[in-house]
DNA sequence: TTGTAGGCGTTATCAC
DNA sequence: GTGATAACGCCTACAA
């Protein structure tokens, strides 16, 4: 049995260099095309060059270098991924799963959020285009000119989540909003609200703009009046809403109910609400979009609109997969999902009718 | 079929090749050594010539290809992070402000999360490894023989949040987990509290180890005696903590107060403090860790030890962003920030000072 | 100031 | 089955 010399690659070594496919190559005595051969598995190899090569490349601790790789064969398997806002639970939960599907399939996931910041945005992109991602999921912030330049020049396939984007036509999957809203709305005006005031994301996105169509649509349906005042236009963060909440339970004619667009937005309202001293759902009753996973632990529990967070990763994650092997010219597939409305305890019938009146 | 599939090849070639430095050095009739010259700004260029290949580059629409460069050059300017979950509020708001302050120093970050899964977590880093990460930033799900190898083997430096790795000597930031809980558990022993129920996370990792290890210090400090019936080892997230907190509250000798060694976990005891028809805090107390950023507006308010997120997603960024400029060979640095025990509501007194005075 | 040529580590196309 | 060798797109001495 022969032994492999340690010390021949010692000044290697000392560069701290990584070992290549020729010092592989070197030390079982082939060349550098056999043993691409046995790590790709791309051509067959006899049994002996084979095993020689095997425990080369276990001595030497050689591992393939995927940036010269990817160079020779125009892929990085990695998908770019962006979100508006991490810190957001529905982002995380979508991208925990989408991360998961995505790795099991063998790619990596390279991550950006943008704060909901539009100009952000766009350098995200262009970062994550940079790198040579071989697909994009995103869930943008805004839909400005640039973005749509940018995605229309990108030769990568994109699949849009959450949010659309007027005018780009690519995959995408997101949910049914204004349906999700309209039905919640109408549980709202079911149970004798007529006030509600309505806590928006921005108008700058699909989501934002559909969640208020489904408000004003259930009023429609109930023949009931729009009044402007009673929508506060916010970000989807919690800071602008407790403003926006502020503002409309200061106001004359202070709604009996209020609808938050989304699930950080709530937690703003909730504070606006204590800190004025009202108590929901005793004295104001909250309906939200998204749920949590505490909902039903702490008080109040809360109404909301839960969104099938993990249809929606493995769907997206699925589309940018097929996309990438094969159906590369199809027409666009776009799902849409539909929310679930949780009847909890955060609102209440108006007026309230006294819960302990006699007994 | 086999000309079919080449037409498609050839077609998808055609289409999506992205014009490359040659391109742009013929359309504008000079070298690519002149192109990349303006590109990169490493030698000065003639003002004629700047402007040449600068509309040359708008025209073909040329964007430089990261990869080749990487190639090169032999970085990506990319990092790698890794957490247990990115569905815990506490690794999500540390990765949103590491990825902002790394995006800001021209770095991307390469995503991913092992689901607290030991095995997953060895792959993920390899995956990393592999796509070439200059860095890497990791919170370990746990200390196998096979991530220390791996650790010790790479060459790229490394920063450790949240949590340690016994024998493996890198950058870190870390919270003073003993001592958090040593407060906490004071706290609680102040209030009256002398069965105290602790649910632990994992003791593979150094944070389970560490909060453990500060209960204890506290009960010795006060002289009292650890029964290991009231401690639950479980791993960090919410299921086990339920079924851990179920077997806490069914046994004989019920604790007066619990304590989670995370967020994740706290909902699992509250759900089944719920489930088992006890009320906090009227009934039994808890206190936790990581805050919530909803914590103070839904009940009952909980109590807990809120982690310097900003600071600590900051701290780590900036180690390894120096690192990787220069401070190459320097000892480890490693930072250990304080908790704070934000006393709310879901933790009273022992024995309730009734407040009905009943029997 | 500008151009030429060699090489980064792989993969793929050929010969043998 | 195996081995030279030419790309992949870029950077950087070294020349001119």
């Amino acid at each position: 049995m022969k032994r492999f010399g340690e010390e021949m690659q010692q000044r290697r070594k000392s560069t701290r260099k990584s070992p290549t496919m020729l010092d592989v190559a070197q030390s079982a005595k082939v060349s550098v095309a056999t043993v691409s051969a046995v790590v790709n598995g791309s051509t067959p190899v006899s049994p002996e060059l084979r095993s020689r090569i095997e425990t080369a490349i276990q001595q030497i601790g050689y591992k393939r270098n995927t940036i010269a790789r990817s160079l020779k064969i125009g892929t990085t398997r990695t998908i770019g991924l962006m979100v508006a806002d991490i810190t957001n639970p529905f982002f995380t939960d979508v991208v925990s799963v989408i991360q998961d599907v995505l790795h099991r399939a063998g790619y990596a996931v390279m991550l950006c959020c943008n704060d909901e910041d539009i100009n952000l945005q766009d350098e995200q992109i262009e970062l994550l285009l940079d790198r040579m991602v071989d697909g994009l999921i995103i869930a943008p912030a805004g839909e400005d000119a640039h973005l749509k330049r940018i995605l229309a020049s990108a030769s990568v396939p994109t699949v849009l989540i959450d949010r659309l984007c007027d005018g780009i036509e690519t995959d995408a999957v997101i949910l049914d909003n204004r349906r999700a809203v309209l039905d919640a709305t109408a549980y709202m005006l079911s149970l004798g609200h007529r006030r509600i005031g309505y806590i928006s994301g921005s108008l700058e996105t699909s989501t934002g703009r559909e969640r208020l169509a489904g408000y004003r649509a259930a009023l429609d349906a109930a023949a009931l009046p729009f009044d402007e005042k009673l929508v506060q236009i916010g970000n989807f963060r919690e800071k602008d809403a407790y403003k926006a909440a502020m503002q409309l339970l200061t106001s004359a004619g202070r709604p009996s109910a209020i609808f938050s667009a989304n699930n950080l937005m709530v937690i703003g309202v909730m504070k606006a609400i204590r800190d004025i001293g009202l108590r929901c759902p005793d004295d104001i009753s909250v309906v939200s979009f998204d749920d949590f996973p505490w909902a039903d632990v702490f008080q109040p529990h809360l109404t909301t609109i839960a969104q099938p967070v993990q249809t929606i990763g493995e769907q997206a994650a699925q589309l940018i997969i097929d996309r990438l092997s094969g159906r590369g010219m199809e027409p666009p597939r776009r799902l849409m999902l539909q929310g679930r409305l949780i009847i909890r305890d955060s609102c209440r019938p108006f007026p309230l009718t006294a819960p302990h009146a006699t007994a």
